[in-house]
DNA sequence: TCTGGGGTCCTAGGACCC
DNA sequence: TCTGGGGTCCTAGGACCC
């Protein structure tokens, strides 16, 4: 392969919906959500829409109750994981079969692709095509000369388009529009630097990476006037990706009010989150619980431990902060979170996911 | 019957050490 | 008796993404 060096970024369309119309082809056409187990009276929220849902103002995110209300003839279908895994494995073997790519993947759905090419647009159309062959599923693909401005891009593709955004251009699609349209600038944040009076790309681009120090501390600083211009990284990194923890959290569907009941839960949680650390095969440092209090408050107890494998060590440390819950506040939510020991080798050199962009 | 579940990374502030 | 200044580690909390 020869030519200029470009990222691409593949996104499949309305991903979830689209694997179950696959299977049940009486779908098509007809507004589908995915969530929660398919019922929209518990607690639960939508995964994902197909555009027909999008079209009534369905959102991923939405609790699923909502999503009901706003398309009452909707066909609602609980989360499959295996059958999504299954569908993203064959997209990537898809993906890492085109010629000189350089796959990373960030998720079920995604990817940045590194290529060296001409014609990248026809590399994206091609990309496209043996994706859809192989799997029946569609794809948007952005292109780019950062990571930034290719998973931009895609945006403007979709759905099954292509599109290019990079320095020549980047200004010119993307300055008018407001911060909350970059990857990684979400209400919070957009909220703080329109208080700096940084209302559009444009201005975020403009603006001095040391003004936006006192705001936003010295890393996030620069990194938001960095986004603003669409800068930033270009390397595609293929280095299988290395978990820092493994966590597990559950709503209840009737908030708990017994700390029996809350023991329980920590230790059921505790062994489902020990089946995935012990698949890494690496010892456990610390641990994190997290509880939200009914209605939404939520409190985070966090403790480093001396580096352990052993189920009942760690079982019991999950348990010590499991005592410090406050009693007599109804529980609606509780996570456990172990953190791993990383390997020696991915210690250093490792492109983690935000410092890659 | 408003608010999932799995991740990552950054920052502030206190404790502690020299 | 008064109390600097730099550095690191840890905990808690936030923000964001898919």
């Amino acid at each position: 392969m020869s030519g200029i060096p470009w990222v691409l970024h593949v996104d499949l369309d309305q991903f979830l919906a689209a694997v179950e119309v696959l299977r049940r082809p009486e779908l098509a056409g007809k507004p589908v959500i995915v969530g929660g187990r398919g019922d929209p009276t518990e607690r639960a929220v939508v995964s994902t829409a197909s555009y027909e849902a999008r079209a009534f103002g369905v959102r991923s995110g939405m609790p699923l109750r909502i999503a009901a209300r706003k398309v009452p003839d909707a066909v609602i279908l609980p989360v499959d994981r295996e059958a999504y895994l299954e569908a993203s494995d064959a997209v990537m073997a898809a993906v890492r079969a085109q010629p000189g790519a350089v796959v990373q993947v960030l998720g079920w759905d995604e990817a940045f692709v590194g290529v060296e090419s001409e014609a990248p647009e026809a590399y994206a159309r091609a990309l496209q095509a043996a994706v859809l062959e192989r799997t029946r599923l569609h794809c948007s693909v952005g292109i780019g000369d950062t990571l930034v401005r290719a998973k931009v891009a895609t945006g403007f593709g979709k759905p099954a388009g292509v599109y290019r955004l990079t320095a020549a251009n980047w200004l010119e699609v993307m300055g008018a529009r407001p911060t909350k349209d970059l990857w990684g600038v979400g209400a919070k944040v957009s909220g703080r630097l329109a208080k700096l009076g940084i209302i559009t790309v444009a201005q975020l681009a403009a603006a001095d990476p040391e003004d936006l120090v006192p705001e936003f501390g010295p890393r996030m600083g620069p990194w938001y006037a960095q986004l603003g211009r669409g800068d930033g990284s270009s390397v595609v990194d293929s280095t299988p990706w290395v978990a820092r923890g493994h966590s597990r959290e559950t709503t209840f569907q009737r908030d708990l009010t017994e700390p029996a009941q809350v023991d329980e839960a920590v230790r059921e949680l505790m062994a489902r989150v020990l089946q995935d650390v012990a698949k890494e095969g690496r010892p456990v440092v610390g641990l994190t619980l997290k509880v939200r209090y009914a209605p939404f408050t939520t409190k985070t107890h966090a403790r480093k431990i001396p580096e352990t494998s052993d189920r009942d060590e760690i079982l019991a440390r999950a348990l010590e902060l499991a005592a410090e819950i406050e009693p007599a506040r109804p529980i609606r939510l509780l996570g456990l979170r172990a953190e791993m020991a990383m390997p020696e080798d991915a210690r250093e050199g490792h492109t983690p996911t935000r410092s890659g962009w």
